[in-house]
RNA sequence: GGCCUGUUGGUGAAGCGGUUAACACAUCGCCCUCUCAAGGCGACAUUCACGGGUUCAAAUCCCGUACAGGUCACCA
């Protein structure tokens, strides 16, 4: 029996040999340095930051190539496999700016030339492949069922000896063709194992993008490459795609850096060019002290869901991407306040080569602020129209029923070379404004929250005087704060706050306590924006209203 | 247990043989024609986990120790 009547009685019915899958799959036409790179999820469950973050660097490096990202699905493990699991997945990643070149674009359908992006719809390429490797004798049919396994599992552990199915344990691989046939024949369930050829005392080198030189042990485990079940192990589907797909640059967690020299194992034995490993560090997060992954269980800022109901700009959570990848972009987003981060030139070099990057949500909240200071006030207003309208009814009617006045109201010192900076999510703004707006103002029990003046006859002589003498809806800000100056000499206030410091004495308070009574009156809160802003805004009537209701 | 990787201020993080050890966040001062949010200026590691070694020179290179993380599936 010839080696390959052997492999077709192995894997029977694989309708394409390999030679043909490689004619089919040719190198893509692509400029000079071009990176190709993936995103590949497994439908088991929603896409989390740790995830987000790969594909992020996937797509930031193919993109400023001219490279190709794709989306392959990584749907071996059918027992795990949810339900819309890959529609889920593309769902909870489109907000965050991830458009793939080709891939899957729904549970069933892709686009592109180097598809099937489903691996279980790919059975036959890795089964082709397989045979090669059988033909090759370079892989073996292993019965060594779950039972076999634990206990010359139990034996190493008793012996000390290195956990495995390896060397001499590795018992399948001496079986005769004549064997293995008759037990498949009476219908015993069967793997096919990579033959290794490795030896446990040599080194293999992996020159990884990001963490360098790392020298390990070869691999001289058998590796399962097709599962009872007939599918790939991820080994062996990883190796298989990404030749095919030409991927030219692996970016993944680096976990996978131990299982690192079984592909490259793979891939020599297969005659496929390797790819350039990219590993990169998981996210942590500072808990209490002790540092640990970022979890998604524990974690809510783990949940991409998360920054879509608090209102945190995707493209913020994106700029925090982009400082963590390479830690340089933050200067440089400095330097250009205006830059998208598809001018930012990223280098694997600089990604962080440590065993952890820190998760920081307050860091990313502080990044959020200033981009949302930036925005104009079209802007944020349309994208506070969009937050509330999905999670804030109420005030989404309040604010679409005036949105000249909202415009107004959240444009005060907006717009400008320094802009006002005090809202981290859109979540924030309601608190921030919700006075100027009588609907929600006339409707509440107020609790007015002045400072240091507190006497109610002072607050009442110094906001009626103000309205009476001083107010006019016609001053532009200078003349306004002139008035205001004036009003405290009437009152024996110091206008003058340097003045005030020189001799505190001789005044009973200054401007700024004099202009907190007329704030807190007006708005109940003493932290607002600019108080002219704010008087204009408001109008002399609902100013009268106002200063009545106390 | 084996094999990898890492350890720089309150926190994150640059630096990769000669620097006053960047920068950001936090904190604390001071400054600004109104509060707050900012902004400006200044303070904040005699020292880079620890112990040894190489070198004229080490946070940077080497060895050891401690601690932390990853990985050892018919899961990816």
């Amino acid at each position: 029996m010839t080696n390959k009547e052997y492999a077709d009685i192995l894997l029977p019915g694989v309708e394409h040999t390999w030679e043909e899958y490689e004619k089919m799959y040719p190198e893509r036409d692509l400029k000079e340095g071009a990176i190709v790179t993936r995103y590949a999820p497994s439908p088991t469950g929603l896409p989390h930051m740790g995830n987000l973050f790969q594909a992020f660097i996937s797509k930031v490096f193919s993109n400023q190539t001219d490279g190709v990202f794709f989306i392959r699905i990584e749907d071996t493990d059918t027992e795990r496999t949810i339900e819309d699991g890959v529609k889920k997945i593309l769902e909870a990643v489109a907000p965050f700016d991830m458009k793939f070149d080709e891939g899957a674009i729904s549970d069933t359908e892709e686009v592109g030339e180097y598809g099937p992006y489903f691996q279980t719809k790919r059975g036959d390429i890795y089964k082709a492949y397989a045979k090669k490797l059988i033909e090759e004798d370079k892989a073996y049919a292993s019965f060594a069922s779950k039972e076999v396994l634990d206990e010359i599992r139990k034996e190493q552990e008793l012996s000390k000896q290195r956990l495995g199915y390896y060397g001499r344990w590795a018992k399948d691989r001496f079986l005769s063709k004549e064997d293995v046939i008759k037990r498949i024949n009476e219908g015993e369930p069967y793997i096919i194992r990579l033959k290794s050829p490795g030896n446990f005392y040599e080194k293999v080198v992996l020159n990884d993008a990001i963490k360098g030189k790392i020298e390990m042990p070869e691999n001289d485990i058998d590796e399962v490459i097709i599962k009872s079940d007939g599918l790939p192990t991820y080994h062996f589907a990883h190796v298989i795609d990404d030749h095919l797909m030409h991927t030219t640059h692996i970016i993944r967690g680096d976990e996978y850096v131990s299982s690192t020299p079984k592909h490259l194992q793979m891939f020599e034995m297969l005659g496929f060019k390797t790819p350039k490993y990219c590993h990169i560090a998981p996210l942590n997060k500072n808990d209490n002290g002790t540092i640990r992954k970022l979890s998604k269980r524990k974690d809510p800022e783990a949940r991409l869901m998360f920054y879509i109901e608090e209102g945190i700009p995707t493209d913020a959570v994106m700029l925090y991407l982009a400082t963590i990848t390479n830690s340089n972009f933050e200067a440089w987003l400095d330097a250009n306040p205006t830059g998208k981060i598809e001018d930012f030139k990223f280098d694997f070099k600089k990604a962080n080569s440590t065993n952890g990057t820190l998760f920081d949500l307050p860091k990313l909240l502080n990044i959020s602020k200033n981009y949302l200071s930036r925005l104009t006030k079209d802007e944020i207003y349309n994208n506070l129209v969009d937050y509330t309208k999905e999670y804030d009814k109420d005030f989404y009617e309040i604010i679409t029923k005036y949105p000249e006045y909202t415009k107004d109201i959240l444009n005060i010192e907006r717009e400008q070379k320094k802009p006002r900076k005090d809202y981290s999510k859109y979540s924030d703004i309601k608190n921030g404004i919700w006075y100027m707006y009588d609907e929600l103002f006339n409707n509440k029990e107020l609790i007015y929250d002045y400072q240091s003046i507190t006497d109610k006859d002072e607050i009442r002589t110094i906001i009626n005087t103000y309205i009476d003498k001083y107010y006019d809806e016609n001053d532009d800000k200078d003349t306004w704060f002139s008035k205001m100056q004036e009003l405290c000499e009437e009152l024996s206030y110091a206008g003058n706050m340097k003045e005030y410091k020189e001799n505190p004495d001789k005044y009973k308070g200054n401007v700024a306590d004099v202009s907190t009574v007329i704030r807190v009156s007006l708005t109940t809160s003493s932290q607002t924006p600019d108080l002219y802003e704010l008087l204009r805004l408001i109008g002399k009537e609902r100013i009268k209203e106002r200063f009545n209701r106390i």
